[in-house]
DNA sequence: GACAAAAGATACTAATATGGTATCATTAAA
DNA sequence: TTTAATGATACCATATTAGTATCTTTTGTC
């Protein structure tokens, strides 16, 4: 189980480059820095400029810079944009099939682990990383 | 992302069944309680035998019960056994191109984050769940 | 002893998610 | 006009999870 996938790691990775820098950086300098293949990191370069979280520059010395403060650029974000809605698990039996949903133990359980996950994770932001 | 696979899942509710019914019970009669797949429940109870969890009886009027009380199988147990070693992240870039492997924030925030939850899971056995 | 009903062993297939590549179009500075 | 960048999009590869099929072994019952 992985709480974090490449994807996610690979964006934060390029987030805090480019948070260092504070300048329009492409994509090219971006692999050299970090060692990710070049056509997996520009998807994920395009897919967090369309999100709004990189602004991007086309053209001849274009390439991307933070779309806002290191501080507004939160974790959970991230996630949810490279890994989808953020849940530690769904009930496995169709509603009908499970007698006792609202009294399912287990589920509760994984709820109470769940939230605390995510109180730790709404507390992580690119300028808490860097 | 999923905490608890389907398997494990499957798992909790047999060895749940098995446990409020305190005698040997049938492959066939956990299937018609759980509404899961005949050959599929069948492959985690051998999974779970092999791993005595459970304790099996060849041959006519044979089946499953539990090999220890309810208070000692962990969840812990039945995820490593279904999930293998239950980790939420790895780092993602090899030692030698990740230049601050032990500086990373992110790492230790997110062993922090994995801390709590194995200390969560930790308490919950089948007795916890029935 | 033959039969039936159970689990044991094992190999295979299917579906899904993740990771990664390739290609062509568009933009804009030099 | 060329070149170096991103945008869009379609595709392929791999691993994990989910699920099936089949044959063997055991054991109670008639």
């Amino acid at each position: 189980m992985k709480l974090i996938t490449r994807n996610t790691d690979y964006a934060l990775r390029a987030l805090c480059h480019l948070a260092k820098q504070d300048k329009v950086v492409t994509a090219p300098e971006l692999v050299r820095a970090l060692g990710v293949p070049h056509p997996f990191m520009r998807k994920i370069l395009q897919r967090l400029s369309q999100e709004k979280i990189l602004k991007s520059y086309k053209g001849q010395g274009g390439g991307f810079k933070l779309n806002k403060p290191a501080e507004e650029i939160y974790l959970m974000r991230i996630m949810r944009i490279f890994q989808g809605n953020v849940g530690l698990n769904g009930c496995f039996l169709k509603k009908d099939i499970c007698p006792n949903k609202g009294r399912c133990v287990l589920r509760k359980k994984i709820h109470a682990i769940e939230d605390s996950v995510y109180k730790q994770l709404r507390e992580i932001n690119i300028a808490v990383l860097i």
